[in-house]
Order: C-alpha cells, then sequence, then structure tokens
DNA sequence: ACCTGAACACCGTTCAAGT
DNA sequence: ACCTGAACACCGTTCAAGT
C-alpha cells in the first residue's frame, strides 16, 4: 500500500467516524469524501460499500465489546453478566445506529467482525444458561435480534434499558 | 373538493398502497407520482409529508386492528387476547414497514391514528394486567415499541412471533 | 498504483405558469 | 381551485483522464 493510499484511507475512517457520529449511519458518503478533501472515487475505491466503511469504523469498538465480555465472564454472575454485557452492547447499538444493523444483518463482513461478536455472546450465554438464570431455547442471534430491534425505537438508554429488561424478564407474569 | 381532486387523491392512495407494498416504506415518492399519472407537485399538494401518505394508505389497516381487538377484548382470555392481539399487530408492522414506524413514531398524525391504536392496546393490556397475566408496570407504549423494534429485524413472521414470544415470556428464567 | 473530479441517473421538494 | 412539469440542490456511483 503505497503511502498517500496508506494516509487517505486512514484519514477517510477518521472523518467517516466524526461524520456517522454527528448524522447517524445514512450520513452522505460524498460528504464524507469532501470533509476528508478526496474525491468520491478515492472513498469508493477504499471502500466499496457504506458496510465496509461502517465495520472499518466500528472496529475498535466491537473490540472494546468483546474485552467486556472477557472480563464480565471472569467476574460477574452469570445472569447479571449477560445482562451487563446486553446493556452495553445497547448503548454501542444505540451511539452508532449503524453497528446494530451491522450486527442484525448477519452478513460476514471482510473481517471477522460478526464472528466475533457471536462468540462473546455465546460465552456469556451459555454461561448463564448452565446456571439456569436463562432459558435454554434461547440463542445468540435472538439476543442480537432483540437488542437491536429496541435500539432501533429507543428515544434514549435509558428507555432501551427498560425495554431490555421487560424483554429479559419477560412482559408476563410468572407463578413464583 | 373538487372532482378531479378527489380523484387524484384516491388514485395516489391506490398506487401509494401498490408501490409501498413492492418497495417499502422508503419508496420514491416521484415514483408513486409518475405511476399514478400526476405531476410531483400534485402529490405534495395533497400530502405534505411522506408520513401523511403512509397514513392514507394505512387507515384502513388500522381500523381492522383496532375492531381485532375489540372482538379479542369480548371474546378470548385476557393474556392470550394480549398475544394474539400482538402478534397481529406484528404482522402489519412487518408486511408494510411504514406501520411500524408510524406506530413508534409517538407524533400524533392529522387523524387520531396513533390515539386509536394506543386506546385498542390499552383495553387489552389492562384486561390483561387486572387478571394478573401481565406485569403491572407494563405501558401500551411499551409494547408497541417492543413489536416495532422486532418487527424491524425479524426476517420473517415466524421468527419474528418467535422474538415476541420470549419477550413476553422472558428470556430469563423465573422461579416456579 | 493511486487519485481526481466531471458525469450520470436518480432523489425530494418547490414554484411559476397554465387551465 | 387545482394541476403541471421544469428546476434546484442534493444523493450514490462510475470511469476516463491524469500523476
Amino acid at each position: 500500500m503505497r503511502a498517500d493510499a496508506r494516509r487517505n484511507y486512514d484519514h477517510l475512517v477518521a472523518t467517516a467516524r466524526a461524520v456517522f457520529a454527528e448524522e447517524g449511519p445514512d450520513a452522505s458518503l460524498n460528504e464524507v469524501a469532501r470533509r476528508a478533501g478526496v474525491g468520491p472515487g478515492t472513498l469508493y475505491r477504499h471502500f466499496p460499500t457504506r458496510q465496509a466503511l461502517l465495520v472499518a469504523v466500528f472496529r475498535e469498538r466491537i473490540d472494546t465489546l468483546c474485552a467486556h465480555a472477557d472480563d464480565l465472564a471472569a467476574h460477574a454472575a452469570p445472569g447479571e453478566a449477560l445482562r451487563t454485557w446486553l446493556r452495553a452492547v445497547l448503548l454501542h447499538a444505540r451511539t452508532d445506529g449503524g453497528l446494530s444493523a451491522t450486527m442484525a444483518s448477519g452478513v460476514d463482513l471482510g473481517f471477522d467482525c460478526h464472528a466475533r461478536m457471536r462468540s462473546a455472546a455465546t460465552t456469556l450465554l451459555a454461561r448463564a444458561q448452565r446456571a439456569g438464570a436463562v432459558r435454554a431455547e434461547v440463542s445468540a442471534d435472538d439476543l442480537f435480534k432483540l437488542v437491536t430491534g429496541i435500539a432501533q425505537v429507543a428515544d434514549d438508554q435509558s428507555e432501551g434499558e427498560r425495554l431490555l429488561a421487560l424483554a429479559v424478564e419477560g412482559v408476563a407474569v410468572h407463578p413464583s
């Protein structure tokens, strides 16, 4: 990779991060290119699709979430570890909406973003299920879909957490 | 309202129904106008916003859902009535995606669409709560947000119903 | 190799001009 | 009154021409 190409690549990612944060994941790609000071063609050369650009931007966040999952698996009670992680996923999905779509899309991207998230979720989920805290028939994908669905309709994080808690505990009353 | 205006209005609604069904709620309004054989200005004159057009299209469906709710309130067991209705709402929200956004948006539209859905939901919900079948702290808006969130991420109706059942019964295991 | 930016086919929206 | 459709400012995407 030539030096100027590398520089453009990095600068595009940084600019895209800012633009997505400001205007959401539907922001104009032409504007990203404009603000990065390159032609639109350069953006498309590096990132043939909007998804590709989103993934580049979110990569570290996904790393962070996975690390958080490892930490919780090592130090927190099974049920609470899963709940806490889902709230963290919700926060990220809400903050930059694109992450949400990216996770729920199921399409596997250039690198193993989806796979890593799935594996982090599976670890926490299996642990909670072994402890008898979560229904056996629940899958990691179920959880992602619920969280990303909630992320898309919640007006703010606290409403999102409320809905998430509702889904986790159940809308229905259970005989106790 | 002049006769040609009335005719255009009706034809636009019918065309929009078809176009939204084909291409989803983000379909091009210019194309709706084109297929209806009128200028884009005419569309905007009748429906100043996309929401206004969506509401006109979905009006009957909303009527149907409300009637369904009344029927269930009269004939089904409280908890099951609510569940059945939520599945019906999910189906409609999934079928024409716009209904989903319309309901969750919370903005009150020209006519009482949102209010009527809310009242239908509240009736079924209150009944289920009185019967002790649903948590007391759950609100009608909570239910709409959950259903519409699920509608947006579910790939098909059966997956949606699965997620809905999960949220209603709860992801967590409850001591019994 | 890589970048540029004009160009294309679209979009939503407006508004002068017509009937 | 109501409709028309050209016009404007955008968008995503491509691709010949440059360095």
